[in-house]
DNA sequence: ATAATGACTTTCA
DNA sequence: TTGAAAGCCATTA
């Protein structure tokens, strides 16, 4: 492993923790980028969770549809994902508002 | 080393 | 409540 002095790990073990985190959303229910990077132990790296969840392969066991924006949207992307993104949560249960919004108070989750 | 990016967030008018 | 601006930070170019 190539050593990178003065760092607390490598961004493969920031990956992971993040990955842990989004896996333990219980179904029906959301968190937002910026809440698992603190839960990852990463405070002020929300951008790092997206960058993660974009690199997850086409079939991946994460839940990754269950991470929205602190203003409870789906964050717009190239592609399909925000679609399939909104069904998936649908399929759990999870309401959206006319505006495209979910309440927080209600589906987001606590932990 | 500098600059641009982006599945973000917070602040402010 | 809303949009713009600024803040933030790892990654890329």
């Amino acid at each position: 492993m190539p050593r990178t002095r003065h760092h607390r790990e490598d961004s493969a073990g920031a990956a992971r923790r993040i990955l842990d985190v989004v896996s333990t959303i219980p179904s029906g229910h959301a968190a937002t980028y910026g809440q698992v990077a603190r839960m990852a132990g990463l405070p002020r790296r929300a951008r790092m969770v997206g960058a993660v969840l974009g690199g997850l392969p086409d079939i991946s066991p994460v839940p990754w549809h269950r991470v929205v924006n602190a203003r409870g949207t789906i964050s717009p992307r190239p592609g399909s994902g925000p679609r399939e993104q909104r069904a998936l949560l649908e399929r759990e249960g999870v309401v959206f508002e006319p505006d495209g919004r979910i309440d927080l108070d209600r589906f987001g989750w606590e932990a």
